[in-house]
DNA sequence: TACAATTTTGTTATGATATAACAAGTAAAA
DNA sequence: TTTTACTTGTTATATCATAACAAAATTGTA
C-alpha cells in the first residue's frame, strides 16, 4: 500500500503548520501501532490495521458508515458490528480518538503517550488539528479536583474557522 | 405545576455544593425564559415551554426522545420533529445546551449571560454539573489564536467520578 | 375586519449512528 | 490435541436526527 499525497497535518504538536508527506505519517502511525499491540499482547488483526489504516488515510474524521463502506469495497463484511468493534478496539488501545461533537474518528499520532485528545475543528473545511496542551489539562484536573470531582476523561472540541480558511475568507471580501 | 423535590443543583457557580430547593430553579428558569423570549420577540409556545420545563424537572440531562415520550404522555405531537424543533429553538435560545458525550440535553441556569457550557460528567450516576471557568475559556481563546485559528464553539466535556460517587465507592471499599 | 405574510406545528418518511444476541470460526494456551 | 479465549459473521433492532411538504396559528397590514 502506497500513500501517495502529501498535505498539511493535523497533529499540532510535532509538526506544527509544515508541510509533509502525510504517507510519512500514516507509515509511522501503523508501525505504533504494530508495536503497540505486540508490547501489549493485543492483535492488530487484517480488519483493524486495515481500519486504522484508513482512518490515517482520510484527512478529515471518519464517520463509521464511511469507514464500513471502505472496508466492505475491499472485501471486507459489510455489516456495522464490523467496524465498531475496529473502532472500539483502536479507541481503547488509544490508536485514534472519536470526536464527539462530529460522531467521527481520527488518528492519533501520539497513541504512545497516554493523553487527552484535543481538537481545533474546522467548521468551513472541516479539518480537525488535535492539539495538546499540558496547562490546559493541569488547570482542568485541579477545577474538577476542587469540586471533589475525580477526572477520568476529556471531550475538549473547539469549533471555529481554521487559519486558511480565515484567509480565503478575508481575501473574498477584500 | 408544582415542583416537589428538592437535590443538589448542578450549577456550580451559582450555588455550588448547596442543597436547596429545585423547583426555585425551573421556575426563575422559566421566568428568564420567558423574560429573554420577549425581549428578542421570540415566542415561547406551550410545547417549547413545557420540553424546557421537562429537561428543568430531569435531574440529569434528557435525551431528545425521553423528551418526547413525556410530551406525547401529555398530549402534545409524539413525531420527533415535533422535540427537535423545541430543542432547536431551546439551544439556539441558549436555555438549554446539548451535551455531545451523551446526546442528551440541560437546562442552563445562565441563560441571560452568554457563555460557554463547561460540564463534569459523573460515569456512575450519571449526574451532570455545568462550571464556569473563565480562565480556561480565555487560555483556549489564546491557544486557538495561536494556531489562527477563530474560536466560535467550545465543547468541554469532563467525566469521571463525582464526590458522591466517589465517597460511596469508598466507602464499599472500607 | 379581511387579507397577506410569517411562523409554527402536523405528518409521513427516511437517514445516520450504534448495539444486542448468538452462532461460527480462529488463534493461543495447556 | 483439546481446551480456552478471542475474534468475526450474521440478523435484527435500538437510538438519534432530519427532509419535505401540508395544515394551522399568529402577526402585521390595509
Ligand atoms: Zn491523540
Ligand atoms: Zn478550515
Ligand atoms: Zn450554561
Ligand atoms: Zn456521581
Amino acid at each position: 500500500m502506497k500513500h501517495e499525497d502529501s498535505h498539511q497535518h493535523s497533529q499540532q504538536d510535532s509538526h506544527q503548520h509544515s508541510h509533509h508527506n502525510h504517507n510519512d505519517c500514516i507509515d509511522t502511525a501503523l508501525e505504533t501501532a504494530e508495536t503497540l499491540c505486540a508490547e501489549q499482547g493485543q492483535r492488530l488483526t487484517k480488519v483493524r490495521r486495515r481500519a486504522l489504516e484508513l482512518i490515517w488515510e482520510s484527512h478529515r474524521p471518519l464517520g463509521a458508515y464511511q469507514l464500513l463502506a471502505k472496508l466492505a469495497e475491499e472485501g471486507f463484511n459489510s455489516a456495522p458490528p464490523t467496524v465498531y468493534r475496529a473502532l472500539d478496539f483502536l479507541l481503547s488501545a488509544g490508536l485514534i480518538h472519536k470526536v464527539e461533537s462530529m460522531n467521527a474518528y481520527l488518528g492519533c499520532a501520539h497513541a504512545d503517550k497516554a493523553h487527552k485528545g484535543y481538537f481545533l475543528i474546522c467548521d468551513e473545511c472541516h479539518n480537525v488539528m488535535e492539539f495538546d496542551y499540558q496547562d490546559i489539562h493541569a488547570a482542568l484536573i485541579e477545577k474538577a479536583a476542587h469540586q471533589g470531582f475525580e477526572l477520568r476523561a476529556e471531550t475538549i472540541e473547539l469549533t471555529g474557522l481554521c487559519a486558511k480558511c480565515k484567509e480565503k475568507s478575508a481575501g473574498a471580501n477584500a
